[in-house]
DNA sequence: TATTTTCGTGCAATAGCATGCAATTATGTG
DNA sequence: CACATAATTGCATGCTATTGCACGAAAATA
């Protein structure tokens, strides 16, 4: 048996069935488990499957794909979190973007900070709740699936009537040619948007962002404040945003 | 069964059935209540769900928030719901109000349904951020903590640009002479203009509504067309409003 | 208050994992 | 064809994750 045919085959298992066992493989194709895990472990480098403990489960599920996606370094995004946390002043007016990385800061807000967090994302405001001293601004607008968040014109019009101090944004690519990028055009606009409202903008990077691009510009490293990485992030990684006067904080 | 495959089993059951049961699960799963307990625990603390005594209720912190509202006869909110959902057709464009039964409406709709929901409530927004046919347009404003909705002058300008087919609204009290009653000012005021710019409202009526009368008015029974009952209810206490020419559904 | 259910923690057994290594089998290359 | 190189595979090793059980604490219930 051919090693690509295998994979295939493993594809297609876990195409048909929704999930791949790596017991059962060893058994079903005659190998050693230590072969179907390397090629899970190959098949999960690629993305195109979802490693998990004992076997594996599909990469796009929209029921896969959240925890996978939130499970990219689960203590880094809380440090980072902390840390745009720990920034805010009481009194101030904050934007938080969406996304998983804004969403964190969110739940990390210490109960006795009492401030405005504006949002275009739902889930943030969810949140946000059961937070006894903060005010919550929601921007309306078209619900955009991909990403929960407002979109749209009645999105952009919302925005424009607020002035914050501080704008957390999330990315999916930041580069010191490209600035920052992401991969929704929408998603671009209400950034560069709610960034042009605000005094400062800082940008929540997790490792993986740093030196990727994806496919819509947002904005230029001009126009940027800030910029929190994790604390195991190589210097060298975030060297050429120091040196164009962007503030660095490693958390 | 995998650890991860199992605890995405535990949140979707959790998202449609709205609560989860530790007992329940070890019985279904077949495996002990310390490993349910465990997975509870760990789902919990990523935020995904809110762990109580005996299980977990869904982590949108409104929702569950009122667990004593909650226990109040769950099969027939559901029944309300999904009387309410099935009043939908495709391509129409829904208000759904906040609150639990709206989310339970929210929760009822057909997979198959296309149709756009228009809402001041992000638990709304979060709880349909899955389904695929369905839009949502988001109503912005300040949110108002009491019931984690969007509320003031934002938020009815937002609701003026939209006119809906149907409006589903929540209330706190109806009664024969006092008409449609609810506990505060603000949302009063937001349930008035909605209805405003509905053809249709109807009321989501669970039984302990029924002849009660909150603080502040809404509208008068003259401005509704449907109310939704449980079949429990006794037909006497529906009598008024039928006679009124209101429409009476009994899920 | 008394009783039962549910929790959380520590613990031990098992299953699954990554890594390095050696043997075997392809794949080039002269 | 001969030889070197690379890829593939299984095995041994030490490590981690998962699970069920026991036991005392906490919470619900009567």
């Amino acid at each position: 048996m051919l090693t690509t045919e295998r994979k295939a085959l493993i594809l297609e298992t876990l195409g048909n069935t929704g999930r791949v066992v790596a017991k059962e493989l060893s058994l079903t194709l005659g190998l050693s488990e230590d072969t179907i895990r390397r090629d899970l472990r190959e098949l999960a480098a690629e993305g195109l499957l979802q490693r998990v403990h004992g076997g594996a489960l599909p990469a796009s599920k929209a029921l896969a794909d959240l925890p996978s996606r939130r499970k990219i370094s689960v203590e880094d995004k809380t440090a980072i979190a902390k840390a745009a946390a720990a920034m805010v002043k009481n009194g101030q007016i904050i934007f938080l973007d969406g996304g998983t990385n804004a969403v964190a800061v969110a739940r990390a807000f210490s109960k006795q900070l009492s401030a405005t967090i504006a949002t275009h994302s739902p889930d943030i405001a969810v949140a946000l709740s059961d937070h006894p001293g903060i005010d919550v601004e929601l921007i309306g607008g078209r619900i955009y699936k991909h990403s929960n968040v407002a979109v749209g014109a009645v999105a952009i019009e919302g925005i424009s009537h607020i002035r914050a101090d501080i704008f957390f944004m999330g990315v999916t690519g930041i580069h010191p040619d490209h600035g920052l990028t992401t991969g929704d055009r929408e998603e671009a606009a209400m950034k560069r948007a709610i960034s042009r409202q605000s005094a400062e903008t800082i940008v929540l990077a997790s490792k993986e962002k740093l030196g990727a691009v994806s496919a819509y510009d947002i904005i230029s490293l001009d126009h940027i404040d800030g910029l929190i990485v994790e604390k195991s992030c190589p210097t060298d990684l975030v060297e050429p945003y120091k040196s164009r006067g962007i503030s660095i904080t490693r958390a």
